[in-house]
DNA sequence: ATGGTCGGTCTCCGA
């Protein structure tokens, strides 16, 4: 089973890029972020004739996740748990209905710049409710796998340049302990143990001709519970689809766990 | 030295 992760910036604007690189992977499952849509206009016809079911979890304008799966998806749930004033749409998650069942959460962390401000207390809080999350899960003994944009870099290595970082909200050693704690509980960062690094990234900013110099970081993740993390197979990153015509600004990561 | 580029609408804000 192919499990992936992309940030796509915008369903409307990745409409060639997005169809073309699923044709190209096949993935069996697949998490999107910043769809940027409401669910009414998200073009589900247009994946639905490729062959996948679309669950989605928008918003107006900003964020916004969604599942595309070819494999049947049951008790699907929508919005992180632990807020229920938290309006943001970050969070939606599956069970995949395979041989074995696989429990997918798609994710996109909240950004949380300028730190340090009331942007970064949001992004440490929701850490904090999805390592509860996380928590839950593993005392079910699920097999699942966290994919997303978590914005944060794990480590130095994963930055081209580490030293620009140091005050990002996405470096902030507050950041990094709290991606470190969910490893710790005994989540598999399947590309940080599988390709390590330097120089594996998933992310390089549109601006200063980031993708020419590869000055890149590492901050779509793939994280593996204990069950799934036995059945890793395979992981990559799709670099191509950032020399693409008019690409995302992050590029598909995704693992292959044994059937 | 401190720019610059996207996406979606909010003709500015978020990244």
């Amino acid at each position: 089973m192919k499990l992936a992760t992309f940030n796509i910036n915008g369903i409307k604007a990745r409409a060639e890029a997005l169809p073309a690189w699923l044709a190209q992977a096949a993935p069996d499952v697949v998490c999107l972020q910043e769809i940027k849509s409401v669910d009414e206009a998200f073009p589900r016809g247009d994946f639905e004739a490729l062959g996948y079911r679309v669950e989605t979890h928008g918003q107006k304008g900003f964020n916004g996740v969604a599942i595309l799966s070819k494999l049947p998806l049951s008790d699907v749930r929508r919005g992180l748990p632990g807020d229920d004033a938290d309006e943001q749409a970050r969070w939606i998650e599956a069970v995949v209905d395979a041989g074995r069942p696989v429990r997918v959460c798609g994710l996109y962390l909240p950004n949380g710049n300028p730190a340090p401000g009331p942007k970064y207390d949001y992004k440490l809080a929701w850490m904090t409710r999805m390592e509860a999350r996380v928590r839950e899960l593993l005392a079910g003994e699920e097999h699942f796998v966290c994919l997303g944009d978590y914005n944060v870099i794990p480590q130095g290595v994963d930055a081209a340049k580490p030293e620009a970082w140091v005050t990002d909200a996405l470096f902030l050693p507050a950041s990094r302990e709290a991606f470190r704690r969910m490893a710790n509980l005994g989540l598999t960062d399947a590309v940080g143990v599988r390709m390590p690094g330097p120089g594996v990234y998933t992310f390089w900013d549109y601006q200063a001709g980031a993708w020419e110099r590869n000055n890149g970081i590492r901050i779509d993740h793939v994280m593996c519970s204990p069950q799934a993390a036995d059945r890793l197979e395979d992981v990559g990153i799709d670099k191509a689809a950032r020399g693409g015509e008019k690409p995302s600004d992050h590029v598909p990561v995704w693992v292959r766990l044994v059937a």
